[in-house]
DNA sequence: ATCTTTAATATGTATGTACATATAAACGTC
DNA sequence: GACGTTTATATGTACATACATATTAAAGAT
């Protein structure tokens, strides 16, 4: 790129500064893609990237006809990777481990089958370790119609969790984070006291044909979740 | 628009119909942006558009040269706002209180100043109530210098979480989730058993000047954050 | 004065062209 | 065969233009 033409994510820093700067004061419109893209020497579509992007992110207010405004408190967004277990213990540079507790066909309990449906459910309980001590118990329940091949794989060796991200295909769900208590086998499996504040992760997923699969990913103590805001 | 003009949006949700559909194998390179603008009859720009949004969703693998390949073991990714705590506790259809306990100017304990350096530093304690229940318990260290104002607010009315995120600019920083047992104080604050699994939200907040904040949002039991993915 | 309709306007996006850039693949050298 | 070097290529992006769309503001009707 020419040292002369803006990029977008130099339109993008300027705008951020401004907005830092209270140049762009809370609550202010600020100047239309056209005008600020003739003050800084480039074309509109460039500017509208710069500012899409900052509204995305929730730093700026984008309306048609309404103008682009700095909301006077903005909502930031924190963006988590649903990383695989197993890659999650690596990234911390631990070496991961995996022992298959429980594999069993069931009727889908009351609490599951409201979101599963009813019908056969395969029930999965596995131990992630990282440097061989527990890391996170994952217990599962999957819809077997809605996922094609899991009854074949044993998840002796690949957990459920990656298996279902590499073979079945998703197209959403919800992911909830809360703290709490484990119960006495959940601590005796975790190795940790019963009771203990633990950290738990529920995901519900669902495929196009219906809901895939239920989770509860429940971490030793000690286990935190970051990212970079 | 046209009906016979394809949408960005529209090539996304053929793109995202062939990756479920296994059309587009994981792991196998996907024709290159200019073929497939031949094929579906539109711009590259726009296939361009479609597909760089699915790669920011971790649905698809982009490099120069390399081409376009839908990853074996997508990482998806999930968006939480980091909304106000009073915003958070109206979006759950309650009536947000709040009450200070207390707010005091101290030297920065050897944890804290690791982060935000030495120098006088104001610390609050504050409860967020929910329907008139204790909801969160915030603890925040400020650092005076890089938050200009900060010693006329009172925080009486208005919460330092509030306060901040309407008046000084953030850069950045780190936000951490996890498990913890309530301490004494915290269990009696919050108006449940000590010892109880409550969830916990640590952050670090940065401005262009440098530290600005560094808090500790304690949620009563039961709290859960969720998502959609 | 109030409601309805119309016009004005800022953002949203599609397009063709041109060039930038990273990098996989081909090539040549030792 | 192992190595650095060149070349080809797919994505990344800037631009000018044109039109679409949502929404506000003005004009008009009741």
């Amino acid at each position: 790129m020419m040292a002369s033409t803006l990029t977008w994510q130099m339109v993008q820093a300027e705008a951020l500064r401004r907005i830092r700067a209270r140049d762009w004061a809370p609550g202010a419109r600020i100047p239309d893609e056209e005008d600020l893209a003739r003050e800084l020497g480039c074309a509109r579509a460039t500017v509208n990237r710069a500012l899409r992007e900052l509204a995305a992110a929730g730093l700026l207010e984008r309306r048609r006809k309404g103008g682009t405004r700095v909301p006077l408190t903005p909502v930031r967004k924190a963006t988590f990777e649903i990383a695989i277990i197993r890659h999650d213990i690596e990234a911390r540079g631990l070496s991961a481990g995996y022992r298959l507790l429980s594999r069993h066909l069931a009727p889908a309990p009351p609490e599951i089958a409201v979101r599963t449906g009813n019908g056969d459910l395969l029930h999965i309980r596995a131990l992630h370790l990282a440097d061989g001590k527990p890391f996170c118990l994952e217990t599962r329940w999957i819809a077997i119609a809605n996922a094609p091949g899991v009854q074949e794989a044993d998840f002796a060796t690949l957990s459920a969790n990656e298996w279902l991200v590499r073979n079945i295909a998703f197209v959403g769900g919800e992911i909830a984070f809360g703290a709490e208590a484990a119960p006495p086998q959940v601590a005796a499996l975790l190795g940790c006291p019963e009771g203990s504040a633990v950290f738990e992760i529920t995901r519900e997923t669902i495929s196009p044909g219906g809901p895939i699969t239920s989770a509860v990913l429940t971490y030793a103590p000690g286990y935190r979740m970051r990212t970079l805001i």
